[in-house]
RNA sequence: GGGGGUUUAGCUCAGCUGGUUCAGAGCAUCUGCCUUACAAGCAGAGGGUCGGGGGUUCGAAUCCCUCAACCCCCA
């Protein structure tokens, strides 16, 4: 067979993934075998593939390629996100491009559009998730949008309006003037920009005198609604029951206190503009405040304000400047740094807005998922997200989810007559309600109009497990009956709250049961610099670029090996590389095997026959470690055991063993078994390597067609011998050893040495002697019964070797060394007699670390006297 | 302002209920080697007052207190 020496992963990948299509290995229906699933959190319809995804998708099929060949029946649902914010502000960016402005267009003309931008860039990032080895069952393929999932949302809204958990109601929002529309806290940056503070006077009612207030925003004062200072300020304690007057306005308010002013700012008082700040607002509700709204929509002021009517709010702050310093009241203006939230899209300045939006009661709604944490029935990992879960539950928040767009699930509320709505599932629904609710049964369509308003996405992504197997629009289905609840959730942080709170809470709510058994959280991807990766900072590689550098296993095993849960992951070329470099110590091992050739009729060496024992035992250890963390969900130390496994321990130690000399052949009996335990290996690789391992066990032995690597079972956890596992330890030191002084003496490898050991043959353990005897090329092994001289020694364990060094002894270095190691052994046997001698130490000590420091103790005393012996040798 | 988290080798991280080989791993670094599977490799080596301080204990990276730095989330 003629093998390339270095791994070429793009052929194989392409090859390998239709044979897996073709042969239909990822699909999956129900049937009497333990359901695996895992739905994917939906990527955006329109986005590409990011390094985020990488590491969260290479996470979700290492999970369910491992549990496909632990035997569950493994599904892992594809679909995408609407993403309504991101893609509406695609769709009206490029529209704008083309010279089309959203507000020329009619509802339905822009969702054509947004159609035509999903159908085009819609599924792109499915199709990059493919290049990584994504064992998805396509077939399944989802959309939050499609019709299943539309007419899911829609019922769920009208459910839970019927069972009185959404209402209307005023909310601040963050307002963008220019856009007229409300945007997401995620769509405004703040920055510090300069400004100005404006001291501002207020007549007390009854008195003579004023009371001064700081503002940075005089405009809104026509929209005050009382003066407010700290309960604790004695400097205002006078004022309380009196009021005062706006200026302006004119307009008597209350004078308050409430806890929330900061006595240090200003003047230690504050205007209260319930209707244009959040804070004003709260401070409103408790003390049953009336808002005035002096804004209009596009950010003029509105009839309301009373005055500059019409005229633009920054128009206006100079306007109010000028009629304050007229009318006396302004009593001094300081340049003042504040922050301000820009729109990220129109860079207009926010205005805090109140509104009308929907909203969900979650108080009750919320408890079954927060119980369900407490209690176990959903575990997160890694557990420190716990805390966090469990305090953003206790102190849930009612949900707004009314989003001021087009492209989502759009409310299913119409209005009638003055204001009324009803909620319905469609049209025909709401008409007889409002005909009914009205009492005007003369209501006709016409006299109905649908809130303009969309969804929440979150709002449609809560109902992912159960909407991915159609379990709202057909709850008895026997798709969901088997596959729900799913078994894991993989997922960022970023979105605890967002979605996996809500998708727990939708579960409970819907289905009377969690979504999921585990969720395992990831960690967040970013560059050497800390910097979270983004487009707009450039900072993220391409990940199809990568794949094609490094190949799709070496990114799988990059992203992973640096990835424990939950902690960022420091993203550099570095890292791939070492998975490409992994790959290729696996294609070399492949290839060594495959270049021998098999002779029947020579016997089995005894050094392989002791390697083929020890080597097994390894693989079973490995295999236990592997389970342990994949139980715990410690998927990249999982990883670096099997790692290790192959390269350390295979590679390194197992095949140097058995290789039979240059140009020779080897046995029959050590080269089959080398052939099943590469096999085993391999499988035990796959979930993490999955084109590599296919490629290799193909190769390995004769395949039939249909036949896969990724349908095999994986090698199961059996007991192991810890002995032999422990002797071989000891054998790799002295192996090590040996090499050692044969480096230090400079002895060529190929020259043959003999070794001495200083023990009863009959008390030392012999089985490994022929590995140590090929591995150090060693001409012979005696016992003996006293030290040697004229030799380089060492020890391993208490176990004394001697090397005969004809002429090549440096008796200077020897001395030295020994003098090092003497010095080394004196003082750990202090610090342990230290102990020892301590009364209290050998009083409350257990049993077993009081038994395993004395033997310490004359461990080190037996070392200690040989180590004597041997210099006083020397020094003869 | 409220809450949560982190701090162990140059970097990224393990270290469970205090006690074996508790100070570890991978990468990086350094020194030898183009030895016949692999230089994307092999054989070795160095490197840490376990953020600072205090306490509990026979014994602390691990438990408690305190200080500091950094990160995240919510409004």
């Amino acid at each position: 067979m003629d093998i390339p020496s270095k791994y070429e992963p793009g052929k194989a990948e392409n090859r390998w993934y239709r044979y897996w299509m073709d042969n239909g290995f990822f699909k999956s229906t129900p049937d009497g075998r333990e359901p695996y699933t895992i739905v994917i959190p939906p990527p955006n319809v329109t986005g590409v593939l990011h390094m985020g995804h990488m590491l969260n998708n290479t996470i979700q099929d290492v999970l369910v390629r491992r549990a496909r060949m632990q035997g569950k029946n493994a599904c892992w649902v594809p679909g995408t996100d609407h993403a309504s914010i991101a893609t509406e502000a695609k769709v009206v960016a490029k529209l704008k491009a083309e010279g089309i402005e959203k507000r020329d267009l009619k509802r339905e003309e822009f969702l054509e559009h947004a159609w035509e931008w999903t159908h085009k860039h819609g599924g792109m990032i499915l199709e990059q998730l493919k290049r990584l080895g994504a064992s998805c069952d396509w077939n399944r393929t989802l959309f939050t949008m499609d019709e299943k999932r539309y007419d899911s949302v829609i019922k769920v809204f009208v459910d839970l309006y019927n069972k009185g958990l959404i209402y209307r109601g005023i909310r601040m929002v963050n307002w963008d003037p220019q856009a007229m529309t409300a945007v997401s806290d995620e769509e405004v940056n703040y920055t510090e920009e300069k400004s100005k503070l404006y001291y501002v006077r207020y007549k007390i009612v009854g008195e003579e005198g004023y009371v001064m207030v700081a503002t940075t925003r005089p405009e809104t004062i026509l929209g005050d609604t009382a003066v407010c200072a700290n309960p604790d300020d004695n400097r205002y304690t006078h004022l309380k029951g009196k009021k005062v007057i706006v200026p302006m306005a004119n307009r008597e308010v209350p004078f308050i206190f409430d806890s929330y002013v900061d006595p240090e700012f200003g003047t230690g008082c504050l205007k209260i503009t319930p209707a244009h700040d959040i804070n004003d607002y709260e401070i409103g509700l408790r003390h049953k405040l009336p808002s005035i709204d002096v804004f209009n929509e596009d950010g003029t002021m509105s009839e309301k304000a009373g005055m500059f009517i019409g005229v633009d709010r920054f128009k206006a702050k100079e306007l109010a400047e000028m009629e304050l310093q007229k009318t006396g009241n302004l009593v001094k203006v300081e340049n003042y740094d504040n922050k301000i939230g820009r729109s990220e899209r129109t860079n207009a300045v926010i205005e805090p807005r109140l509104s009308l939006q929907w909203f969900v009661k979650m108080k009750d709604l919320s408890q079954p998922a927060l119980d369900a944490v407490l209690n176990g029935d959903v575990h997160i990992h890694p557990a420190k997200f716990k805390n966090l879960y469990c305090h953003w539950m206790e102190n849930v928040h009612d949900w707004c989810i009314s989003r001021q767009l087009w492209w989502g699930q759009r409310i299913p509320a119409w209005y009638y007559d003055n204001n009324e709505f009803v909620v319905a599932e469609n049209i025909t629904d709401a008409l007889e309600l409002a005909r009914k609710k009205s009492g005007k049964p003369g209501l006709s369509k016409t006299d109905l109009r649908e809130d303009d308003d969309v969804l929440d996405t979150w709002f449609s992504s809560w109902l992912w497990p159960i909407t991915s197997f159609d379990g709202i629009n057909n709850p008895e289905n026997a798709d969901i009956k088997y596959y729900y609840p799913t078994s894991d959730l993989i997922t960022a942080p970023d979105i605890l709250f967002f979605w996996v709170a809500r998708m727990i809470i939708a579960g409970y709510e819907y289905r009377g049961q969690r979504p999921f058994d585990n969720v395992y959280i990831t960690g967040l991807v970013r560059d050497r610099q800390r910097r979270k990766m983004s487009k707009s900072l450039g900072n993220s590689p391409d990940p199809i670029g990568l794949i094609e550098k490094y190949g799709a296993d070496g990114v799988r095993v990059g992203m992973l090996l640096c990835s424990p849960a939950g902690n960022d992951l420091l993203f550099e070329d570095s890292l791939p590389e070492q998975g490409r470099n992994f790959a290729n110590k696996i294609w070399n091992a492949f290839r060594l095997v495959m270049s021998w050739n098999i002779d029947d009729t020579i016997d089995q060496p005894d050094s392989s026959k002791v390697a083929v024992k020890w080597m097994d035992e390894v693989m079973k250890k490995s295999i236990n470690e592997i389970d342990v963390n994949f139980r715990k969900f410690r998927i990249s130390e999982a990883l670096m055991i099997t790692y290790k496994l192959f390269w350390d321990e295979f590679s390194g130690w197992y095949l140097e063993i058995i290789k039979p000399e240059y140009q020779k052949p080897v046995d029959r009996k050590t080269y089959d078994v080398t052939v099943t335990l590469f096999e085993k290996l391999v499988k035990v690789i796959h979930p993490f390597m999955p084109f590599i391992t296919e490629e290799i066990w193909q190769l390995l032995l004769d395949r039939k067609e249909g036949e896969s690597i990724m349908v095999t079972r994986m090698p199961e956890a059996e007991k192991f011998n810890k002995e032999m596992i422990a002797g071989f330890e000891s054998v790799k030191e002295t192996i090590s050893a040996v090499r050692t002084v044969k480096k230090n003496k400079k002895i060529p490898n190929r020259d043959k040495i003999e070794l001495l050991i200083l023990s009863d043959k009959s008390g030392y353990d012999t089985k490994f002697l022929p590995v140590v005897s090929k591995l150090c090329n060693l001409s012979e092994v005696t016992f003996v019964s006293e030290k040697q001289e004229g030799t380089a020694s060492f020890m391993v364990g208490t176990t004394e070797y001697f090397i005969p060094l004809t002429g090549k002894l440096d008796i200077e270095s020897e001395i030295a060394k020994i003098k090092e190691d003497l010095n080394y052994n004196r003082g750990f046997l202090v610090k342990v007699m230290k102990k020892l001698g301590n009364e209290r130490f050998v009083k409350n000590a257990p049993a077993s670390v009081l038994e395993l420091e004395r033997k310490k103790k004359s461990d080190a005393e037996s070392k200690i006297k040989s180590l004597e012996k041997a210099l006083k040798s020397f020094k003869k």
